[in-house]
DNA sequence: TTTCTAGAAATAATCGATTATTTGACCTAG
DNA sequence: CTAGGTCAAATAATCGATTATTTCTAGAAA
């Protein structure tokens, strides 16, 4: 939900607000940290009144814990949590992917296919931030027509979180490929309105994205 | 996620917080009334800074809707929302319930009978604010073993938003006693472990608060 | 050594004042 | 009249300084 960015000029809580929350998710700052409010002023050269709205929003969403009198700190990494993220993104998702082949029309299956498209083009030389916004691209692209506001928000701040887990895997490029091959797949079954595969597709594509973050967490 | 309330001492920001999520939940302002800073200032007796941190938390939360430059809103009450927030509740609920049936041990169902038990000594007389916390308890109660803190945070944060049309629904009696047997219904299944009939029966329940809101909703 | 307790240092939270932006009234040109 | 523009008032956002709380350190007593 970056809400903010829809009226022209951000201001400078929006601004700090959404570079904290890229770097909380490519893991510029190690899991459990306590974020020294005087030394993020100092970095990113912001006012602390701004700075500190911004961390209650990112504390509100889900990416900091806010201890009173304490300041703020970057969540913890668990396996446990990280199941049940991925076990709430298999349902959600899974009912979302559902939904929008239900409803979705033929724009949604032109801008399905282009955001594949642009996915599958990316490779080995492409940056990971990069090719992390062209994956999220793709996966809002395949449930953005299920008609439930509120399943979207819920399916974007899971997919925050699912992130910083990512982050800490390594690229292992037999998984890569297998993960690849998925999203045409999804991609096919979707246009093919299969619900009922594409389903278990989708529940299987982010069990296995899960093991590989699984594998080196802790 | 009233998570400022563990540690000792609250902040005037935690504080206010959670005033104001009261009042948001109970109507105190109009839906897509524009909040004045200044106003709400003088009206709470609190300080900016703590009351715009406040006010960040509640739009990230989702009570608010923040525009850059133009402040906090109200947000605004819509059928379209409403169903939304119910089929989500209809989802949520039912699968945390399948699992709390799954997981609960006997502490929980001693919880769950307490719950019900103060939920349903309520009469009357007790005012909408009482009762309104403890029909949250109760709900609680029901799935609060399911297992899953992110599915629990989303119920929690659906129950809110719910509240919010509940209140402009005038209290139907029948209906209203319609939707208590129900409560003592869910006690009973859930106690017998019939995960299949509980989750129809809170559905059924949700659905069918929804429709005393729909009714008065515009 | 361990535990407790000042007192100092560090840091979070808050306040009061200032700056920047938007809103709305008024005016003028077409 | 209406559209567009300007200025003043209102209000949101931000800054710099102050206050309150926690954390750290060192010393004293057990």
């Amino acid at each position: 939900m970056t809400n903010t960015l829809k009226q022209g000029s951000a201001t400078a809580a929006s601004r700090i607000y959404e570079t904290l929350r890229q770097d909380l998710l490519n893991g510029r700052y190690r899991a459990g940290e306590r974020l020294s409010i005087a030394l993020l002023r100092d970095t990113y050269e912001v006012g602390l009144s701004p700075l500190r709205e911004a961390l209650n929003r990112l504390a509100a969403y889900g990416l900091l814990r806010q201890e009173n009198q304490r300041g703020f700190r970057v969540l913890e990494l668990s396996r446990e949590e990280l199941a049940d993220i991925t076990e709430m993104r298999r349902q959600l998702e899974g009912m979302a992917l559902e939904l929008a082949i239900l409803h979705g029309d033929e724009e949604w299956e032109s801008q399905l296919l282009a955001a594949n498209h642009r996915l599958s083009k990316a490779n080995a030389h492409t940056p990971v931030v990069e090719w992390e916004h062209l994956h999220s691209r793709f996966h809002n692209a395949l449930v953005a027509p299920c008609g439930s506001a509120w399943l979207l928000r819920f399916i974007s701040q899971l997919h925050d979180q699912f992130d910083r887990y990512r982050r800490v895997a390594p690229r292992a490029q037999e998984l890569r490929h297998q993960l690849d091959s998925q999203h045409q797949e999804l991609v096919d079954l979707a246009l093919n309105r299969d619900s009922r595969r594409a389903r278990s597709l989708i529940e299987e594509h982010i069990t296995l994205s899960s093991e590989v973050a699984m594998r080196s967490c802790r």
